[in-house]
DNA sequence: ATACGATTTTGACTTTTGTCAAAAGATTAT
DNA sequence: ATAATCTTTTGACAAAAGTCAAAATCGTAT
């Protein structure tokens, strides 16, 4: 089982361990613009995409629509705060393509902490991973302009500019949409 | 052994395994505008903030400094990239004012893992809630104005504003120095 | 192909934020 | 107390980004 950074291949599991691992999860499908998870709803699984695309949002004040994520294949599906202390999400993931996913959920998730202690040292990985993500991120907003993390967008996820709407990049990188259009245009 | 955020209270240790785990923890003096970690190293420790105040700054292309984080009495330092994945780290850690810190090594804290299976949890508890805190950031830079940035820095870290300088704060909520002391002075 | 809706671009304008350099104010060392 | 240094404020200006509304473009369903 190799899924990109989200390996589990380090971790020296016996055959009986993945199966056992595997076990876990379920299959399930989300169709383009349906929704994982809903706003207000406590998040009750972890995903992994293996297939199509989802994004999250949410809504400002001024009920501005918010992307904060896209997850393309590969990514996996944790709503940090809504999963870890069981509160309401404040975000959305809603299908941008037809997509498939590996869950688990809450309460499975919590019996593999039981049968596999390792499953601690995986989810701290897994949470080790998405801070550096998400620190990468607020400093690009710290020190890069709207031109500049525009550019690192496109060359950390080359693949996404083809697949997404250009406004829900630009909500993602902080920008109003017509800024956006401005910056492409020029070069 | 109640820090805060940082509490052990919640796993139910015995008098044996606070006492192992505190055993693990040396205390750490930092003077004022001494290093706790300088740019280049790997950082081997852990520490807990019990009295006084540092920050983390980096140096971005530009050579701006780039204040990244505060860490008054009762914060957690980790830096995660390099203390996680054993990387040099790109940030500074130093004393804004002298400093009491209790530390645990890369190493002792690996040897907790063996004694205390709870320790995973634990750490992965912390990493929760550093990730909610980044995401916090990270949502602030998406959505909110300069002057409202100022704003949510004030209400959160009342604490901070007699005790830091204000370029500090200005590179923190990602402003212009002069910008800041024009935001101020407005109301 | 046509029409509808959604997305993107554009123009004209405003507001926000940055830049640079100098002045004012604080702080520290001698 | 004074000089030297660091921090903060200010002014004049420039650049970056936002706003609003209309037009252009694209995609999909009929």
């Amino acid at each position: 089982m190799n899924i990109g950074k989200w390996t589990i291949e380090k971790y020296n599991f016996s055959e009986e361990e993945i199966k056992l691992t595997l076990s876990h999860f379920v299959p399930k499908m989300v169709k383009e613009n349906e929704f994982f998870l809903k706003a207000g709803e406590v998040s009750n699984y972890i995903g992994y995409v293996t297939k199509g695309l989802l994004r999250s949002y949410f809504y400002d004040d001024q009920a501005n629509e918010i992307t904060t994520n896209f997850f393309p294949e590969g990514s996996l599906i944790i709503v940090a705060d809504s999963f870890n202390n069981r509160l309401p999400s404040k975000e959305y993931i809603k299908a941008i393509e037809d997509s498939e996913l590996s869950i688990i959920s809450y309460q499975e998730q919590m019996d593999l902490y039981k049968l596999l202690p390792a499953w601690y040292q995986i989810c701290k990985d897994f949470g080790d991973i998405k801070i550096s993500e998400i620190l990468n991120r607020a400093e690009s907003f710290q020190t890069l302009s709207a031109s500049e993390r525009y550019q690192k967008f496109c060359s950390e996820f080359p693949q996404l500019l083809q697949r997404v709407n250009l406004g829900y990049i630009a909500s993602y990188i902080g920008v109003d949409n017509a800024t956006l259009s401005r910056i492409r245009k020029k070069k």
